[in-house]
RNA sequence: GGAGAGGUAUCGAAGUGGUCAUAACGAGGCGGUCUUGAAAACCGUUUGGCGGCAACGCCACAUGGGUUCGAAUCCCAUCCUCUCCGCCA
């Protein structure tokens, strides 16, 4: 979401950013919005001088009364009573001037970065950066919920007759995994200063819209009924949420926090035959780092944060990748993203397991989190990373773990986690 | 879920129809005086948003409506918090 004032003073710049977007059908709500914003402010200006002159007339009635003028009082109301008409008018009219403008602003999207690639959808995203190398052993690699099978660790069948299809029951040792990755997860990032955090599960409506936008709302959210309240679909809506209508002293930033949170998405729309198993589910647990900190420092953050979910999955001696999202990939509120992509040997290629985001002061105008400076308070930034989400998680585990023999070797870091033991046999 | 109380600035709190709403009073924060230093005392200063080049104006007393020339104050609805009871991981 932009600053009305920046788009009044900027529409070029607004309009060329939707074309890098590919939304050539959004160019013309610029304009549109420029100009119920000029109405607005004519309609509030003549409503202001309206107000302004029935309180100083209510003032001079309060004093006439007190005087015992009764009569001149009387005039003096007639007078206020003559205009009040033209205001509750003026009062409707910028009423129904936001209500128009509100979704509007909403759909313009945030300026990108200028370092994002320019591309239509995600097959024009660019790898950045490999980190160890993807290997193909020379045995075969069976489907993963074949892997989780063989330990009898998964019953999707149950899943399916209890929650339905896109639901699991992880069993034994792979739920032990599960926890053990989550574990490890929270852990790593509490060793590189982040503050562990457990969020609540549920927020309010008026939450959701601060941290997405409407499209990814409808796509994701599961509403409780009867109730303003949502399922997050990831911790990093109620870690944002947070910081809803706050004014943060300068020198509490930046905050940086690693949170915990089961995570549900209706994942709407069709998926192909590489999405079924654990890989796109209603309900998952992932493991998150956010950060909120002052605009300058943004950048820097963002470069941090997808590097230390590299480094988580290379101490567990998976093959990475990172992606940039090319400007039409890119969701509306978003700045920078990356992908954070493991290596699959089954499939030969990467497929994603995090996501590295630079909100800008998209998710803050909207929340209104701002910073106190010493030269007046501004728009703080945000953004949010991956730590790890199992199951998905366990996908890239298991293939790039898995032995000839059927076991799985438990890299060292997780043995901790896992009563010490060497191998899932 | 039942009963009661309450929601005003950073916190506590006064205000119950008009020179008491930027908001008393108290505390805290910041700046200063005094002091070898500190404490104490004293003086000053401390909400956010919108419009405007500016002067300045407008809005906000949980939220949304209503009554009124004028609402923190009266009326209606909703939300939230606290205390007690019940239930419960």
């Amino acid at each position: 979401m932009l600053d009305i004032k920046f788009i009044r003073e900027n529409p070029d710049a607004v309009k060329e950013n939707i074309k890098k977007k590919f939304q050539e059908e959004k160019l013309p709500l610029v304009d549109e919005v420029i100009g119920l914003d000029k109405a607005l402010r004519e309609a509030q200006q003549e409503a202001d001088d309206l107000r302004a002159k029935r309180n100083k007339l209510s003032k001079e009635i309060g004093a006439l009364m007190a005087k015992g003028e009764k009569e001149k009082a009387e005039e003096v109301k007639k007078e206020v009573t003559a205009d009040s008409e033209r205001l509750s008018e003026l009062e409707k009219s910028y009423a129904e001037i936001r209500e128009k403008m509100q979704p509007i602003l909403y759909n313009i999207p945030q300026i990108i970065d200028p370092s994002v690639p320019i591309g239509k959808d995600d097959s024009e995203n660019v790898e950045i950066e490999r980190f160890g190398e993807p290997k193909v052993p020379d045995f075969e690699i069976p489907y993963h919920t074949d892997i989780m099978q063989k330990f009898n660790g998964i019953d999707l069948d149950a899943a399916r007759r209890v929650a339905g299809n896109g639901f699991y029951y992880l069993m034994g040792d792979i739920a032990r995994l599960h926890s053990a990755v989550i574990s490890y997860a929270r852990d790593f990032m509490i060793d590189r200063g982040f503050t562990y955090v457990i969020p609540p599960f549920m927020i309010h409506g008026n939450v959701v819209q601060g941290v997405m936008s409407f499209p990814e709302m409808d796509a994701m959210m599961y509403k409780i009924e009867g109730e303003d309240l949502y399922l997050i679909g990831t911790s990093e809506h109620s870690m944002i949420g947070r910081f809803i209508d706050q004014i943060i002293p300068e020198e509490q930033l930046p905050q940086t926090l690693t949170s915990y949170s089961p995570c549900f998405r209706k994942e709407k729309g069709a998926h192909g035959v590489e999405e079924r198993g654990v890989y796109r589910i209603h309900q998952f647990e992932k493991q998150e780092m956010i950060v909120v900190c002052k605009p300058e420092d943004s950048a820097y953050w963002y470069d941090k944060l997808w590097k230390n979910t590299v480094d988580l999955f290379r101490s567990m001696d998976i093959p990475v990748r990172t992606l940039e999202c090319c400007s039409g990939d890119l969701a509306d509120l978003k700045c920078k993203s990356c992908d954070v992509e493991a290596w699959s040997p089954r499939q030969k290629k990467y497929f994603e397991v995090g996501s590295c985001s630079n909100l800008g002061d998209a998710q803050a105008r909207r929340l209104k989190i701002r910073i106190k400076g010493e030269k007046g308070n501004y728009l703080a930034h945000t953004l949010n990373n991956t730590v790890v989400a199992p199951p998905r998680m366990l996908i890239a585990f298991l293939e790039n773990n898995l032995c000839e023999d059927g076991s799985v070797n438990i890299p060292e870091v997780l043995r901790p986690y896992m009563g010490g033991r060497e191998k899932l046999a």
